[in-house]
DNA sequence: ACAACCATGTAAGTAGTTACATGATTTA
DNA sequence: TAAATCATGTAACTACTTACATGGTTGT
């Protein structure tokens, strides 16, 4: 259950609304655990039931937009949640799946979408690599929390790598035939 | 929506009863998409209502025991699946999440949890290599299907070892403090 | 006035998890 | 005959997704 901690976490970096939440997890932290604006509305609306965050209506915003900010509680439940021992998820991959179906049924056509999703792993290592140049890069003395903030970024890159490189891999294998 | 045919899959290697299936999914299939029981017998009602596996009951077996075999509609169906294009599910990794709330509201005791984390890591590393070493290492000629699934379980050895470097890496910079 | 956008929400459905239930067969 | 194991299920719940609804604000 980590959405309701990435909100909190998110809400201690920038007091926001709901959609401005939203917009966030479309880069930062929702590059590693994404949710819609539905999830996040039902699941603001839980902390806050929970005594973690506080809301107020914002005067000069446009209609019903409200300011949500984390309490003490919601510090504590976060550092509790952090803290707290808990197995990684087992992995979920459905191209490895295709592709030991591919190994009983094939050949198919399979090459037509992994090199459609090659695009895409290149298209998210750029993405990152920005982002990499634009905060980390060249900068000395960095901070415990930027240097976490970079190896979380890091992470990112690593993983785009190495999907890139199992999905050539595969193609090779597809296309030897 | 894998599971069904990831079962196809499955089944198609080798038609099984649902507990079999169970069982086979802790091992090889299983670690790229794991399922309990509950949810592999309801698949496998679905997959028959849909005319894609039939089942007979097992004379010789105990109990209730079924066998279920795939129909040429499931291999048609398996065959459309693994050639439709598919975007891959955004990534979805907790600890991500954590190291980022620690970054906001460090120093905590994160680092105890990364080092269990570490071992887990280290462990399914030691099973995946014994797997590649009795399977795979020193077999030349091999096929399409052996390449394939060679592949898939190279893909588990670089995510493992790369999700311990980036464990190890956490932990280096916890302990700077 | 009207389109485009901001902001929050409801409703319905699917996938997956957790806990428990049932009965049959083998083994000590 | 009691315990362990095999085999299949039901029930209740949570997380997440997809489609749609509502009303206010800004720009033309």
């Amino acid at each position: 259950m980590s959405l309701p901690h990435a909100l909190l976490t998110s809400l201690l970096e920038r007091p926001s609304s709901g959609l401005e939440l939203a917009r966030r997890f479309d880069r930062s932290i929702g590059f590693f655990w994404s949710a819609t604006h539905q999830q996040i509305y039902r699941e603001l609306a839980r902390l806050e039931a929970a005594g973690w965050v506080a809301s107020s209506p914002v005067v000069d915003g446009r209609g019903r937009k409200r300011l949500y900010k984390v309490l003490a509680k919601g510090k504590q439940e976060l550092r509790r949640w952090v803290e707290a021992a808990e197995d990684p998820r087992p992995l979920r991959d459905e191209m490895m799946v295709r592709l030991r179906a591919e190994a009983a049924i094939g050949p198919t056509r399979l090459g037509r979408d992994l090199e459609r999703r090659a695009a895409l792993h290149r298209a998210k290592l750029a993405t990152y690599r920005a982002i990499e140049a634009r905060d980390f890069v060249g900068k000395k003395l960095s901070t415990r929390g930027q240097q976490l903030q970079h190896l979380v970024l890091r992470t990112g890159i690593l993983h785009e790598t190495m999907y890139l490189e199992i999905t050539l891999g595969a193609l090779a294998i597809l296309d030897r035939d």
